[in-house]
DNA sequence: AGAGCACTGATCC
DNA sequence: GGATCAGTGCTCT
C-alpha cells in the first residue's frame, strides 16, 4: 500500500491529530471541519488508516456518540480495543456507546 | 470504470 | 423508537 495520501486524507489525519487526549470527535464534525460532506469518505480513509500509530483513529466516533468501527471492523475484538484505549484515556465507554459524550466530544 | 465504505439525514412505519 | 432510502466523496480492484 501506499503511504502517500491525497490531501483530503491528509487533512482528516491533520484534524484529527489536533484532538486533545481525553476527547473524541465525530465523522461528521471532522467532515465539516475539512470542508466535505462525504462521512464516509472519512471512514474509508480511516480504515485504510496509512498513519495507523500516528493518527488517533480511535477517537473519532459517530454523531450519536457510538463507537462506530475500527481496523475494518464494527464491532469485534478490534473495537474492545478501540474501547479499552479510549477508557485508558478517561473517556469510557458504554454498549458501543461513549459515555457523557457531549462532555468529551471536540469541536473544532 | 465500477463497487464498496469505520456515515448521516430524511423519510416511513 | 427502529428500519429503510438516498446522498455523498474517496479508495481499492
Amino acid at each position: 500500500m501506499k503511504e502517500k495520501v491525497s490531501e483530503f486524507a491528509e487533512k482528516v489525519y491533520s484534524n484529527l491529530k489536533k484532538v486533545p487526549k481525553g476527547k473524541v470527535t465525530t465523522y461528521r464534525e471532522l467532515a465539516k471541519s475539512i470542508n466535505s460532506k462525504s462521512y464516509q469518505a472519512i471512514g474509508q480513509v480511516l480504515r485504510r488508516n496509512p498513519f495507523a500509530p500516528i493518527v488517533p483513529c480511535h477517537r473519532v466516533v459517530k454523531s450519536n456518540g457510538q463507537i462506530g468501527g475500527f481496523m475494518g471492523e464494527t464491532n469485534g475484538a478490534a473495537v474492545a480495543k478501540k474501547i479499552n484505549l479510549l477508557k485508558s484515556e478517561g473517556i469510557f465507554v458504554k454498549d458501543n456507546c461513549v459515555v457523557d459524550f457531549e462532555n468529551k466530544l471536540f469541536k473544532f
